[in-house]
DNA sequence: ACTACTTATTAAAATATTTTAAAAAGTAAA
DNA sequence: TTTACTTTTTAAAATATTTTAATAAGTAGT
């Protein structure tokens, strides 16, 4: 198409929908483009049906500017996370807002993959407009291939995201749930360059997902945030002094918390340490906090609040999801129904 | 000037000077900017005399092409380093290379920050091509500013960068030791996104500078890497473990590095951990090897090396001097001597 | 030495973007 | 209600960048 700069789109997309900027004039700073050129990629957008354009009412002392909006109606992504055994999944529009989700059983000791395509068969005819794919798993995953799937067997060195592109013929994403929550927490939370750490107990093991700068850290052999084997005491690692706790902490587990606590604080110096909300309580953070303070001086230790996990993770994958979609070529990214 | 576009020029002075980029067909490939535009703006900068032209011999099958660098005598960065009782410094030209150096003694128990301005004035008075400052200090720095500086109280709260740059009317940079040295390392090695951690075991406490995916971990109270305080026995932290060890790392201070190293490894799991070659040997860094694999399985443990602290250190200080200088808007880094 | 091929450079035309100035659409106060 | 002031939007002119085609300068093989 003439005069267009995809580079441009994919940016004005990415703003209006992810930093919610509304305005041609902001648009232009924050893009640092002019008002002319936003002008006319957004005319673009608008006549790809991507973009809405609305006259406000708000102004700040002169003519008020018009406001441009996604238009949620635009795309649907579906989000879909591997459990032991189940699928869960969630429908959301080009907003970000769920539409409908569920959860599909998977027999034990199947392999995933052909429940996963099956499933996904069935959701795109039932849904039409679903034109792209999010996928999350409990396991190191490099641009789509998941790496190492200790609970998985059947995913082992499986290039998913490869799979499902050619299967279905959408974009895929595919991420460790653990990096899914943490970008899930930060989107919802607009903490744009901020250190966050998302904590996981879990019942087989901890986990935490590490993201500095606003960007995720996945380490040299995909390893990052793999706690469980931090040492601690003399005898144990973090993994083993929390294994045996019980649903109300005990001292151990607080103590063992703390350190862990101390150990970001001295080294990532992070702002803000996320727990699962259904693993400690206030109460616990607070004691957390306090012990957390004999090992490190106060001003250090990262905000410790709780969070509600599947909310970010769900977040997560439909933010990678959205993600995907503003990066689509423009007049290419729909599933034309021909 | 007519048809500048300031951003190009810094970014072609950088891709030349750091990432060692030399000719215009490929300068067009990496900053993405057509050959015409390329060669207008690298004209500028050979009219302002900070770029030579120079015909190759070398060549890939047609005509060879042209091949542009940054010409040494365009100026002269000066890097200073205070220590407890006196002052490092070093004279370098365009391309990094070392012109001078020496130290100036600093009397016990008086303020740094004076003998600073007398040496820089001495320097500058020398020296009059050098145009621009480079500082480093054991303190944790932010934009410049020194915010705690527990070995240097007349340092403390001191913004350094103001004071100089407002003395000497020209560019400064100020930065903290540990994450000068990573920085060094980082440009020696030209490991552009991997991330790097550099080790210092230290007489008075040990300290560390984290660069992930090519970014400095700071910290969000200027405390990243302060791995003194991390827990590692029932009752002992990692400074307290190699408080006592000798010239030769006995034992327990092996293990407790090899801990640290797991911590990191199950955390960032960092492509390399550095060292200071002459706080370890090449027989200490086996046996942390094979003492971190009883924790952690050897395919995440980074990388360990030695390199020359101090070396690390200046080419840090150098690099951030460089920066300063391809950061200078055309026209306005030259003390002019009229 | 000639020919075919490869790559770099230059110049001109086509596009795209920014700047500037003018017009439009509001607010707020006299 | 008018006037002064702000801010957005539009339109035109000025600039800047990219694309295209032509030219220059080399290599390698015959």
């Amino acid at each position: 198409m003439a005069g267009t700069n995809t580079d441009l789109v994919i940016q004005l997309r990415q703003a209006i929908l992810f930093q919610r900027i509304r305005t041609i004039p902001e648009l232009s700073r924050v893009l640092s483009a002019s008002f002319p050129t936003v002008k006319k990629h957004l005319d673009l957008l608008i006549a790809h049906g991507e973009i809405d354009e609305q006259v406000s009412e708000l102004s700040n002392g002169g003519r008020p500017a018009k406001q441009y909006q996604y238009r949620a109606e635009y795309a649907q992504g579906l989000a879909l996370y591997l459990e032991l055994d189940a699928i869960g999944f969630q429908i959301f529009d080009a907003v970000g807002t769920n539409l409908s989700f569920g959860t599909e059983p998977v027999e034990k000791n199947q392999p995933h993959v052909p429940a996963l395509i099956r499933l996904i068969h069935r959701l795109l005819e039932q849904n039409p407009h679903i034109s792209f794919l999010s996928v999350g798993v409990a396991a190191s995953v490099e641009n789509g291939q998941v790496f190492f799937a200790p609970d998985y067997p059947s995913l082992q060195q499986v290039d998913l995201k490869g799979v499902l592109a050619s299967q279905f013929d959408v974009p895929v994403v595919v991420e460790n749930d653990m990096n899914a929550a943490v970008i899930g927490f930060h989107e919802g939370h607009q903490r744009s360059q901020q250190s966050l750490i998302y904590l996981y107990l879990g019942k087989n093991g901890p986990g935490s997902g590490i993201l500095i700068n606003g960007q995720l850290v996945r380490g040299s052999s995909h390893f990052a945030g793999e706690i469980s084997v931090v040492p601690q005491y003399d005898k144990k690692t973090f993994g083993q002094a929390i294994a045996r706790r019980q649903t109300a902490l005990d001292p151990q587990t607080i103590d063992a918390i703390s350190r862990l606590t101390t150990t970001f604080a001295a080294t990532l110096n992070p702002h803000l340490l996320i727990f699962n909300g259904s693993e400690v309580t206030e109460h616990d953070l607070e004691q957390i906090r306090s012990k957390t303070a004999e090992y490190i001086p106060e001003a250090h230790i990262p905000l410790l609040i709780r969070s509600h996990w599947e909310t970010d993770y769900l977040n997560g994958l439909t933010r990678l999801g959205l993600q995907l979609l503003t990066e689509q070529p423009l007049s290419a990214n729909r599933r034309t129904s021909s």
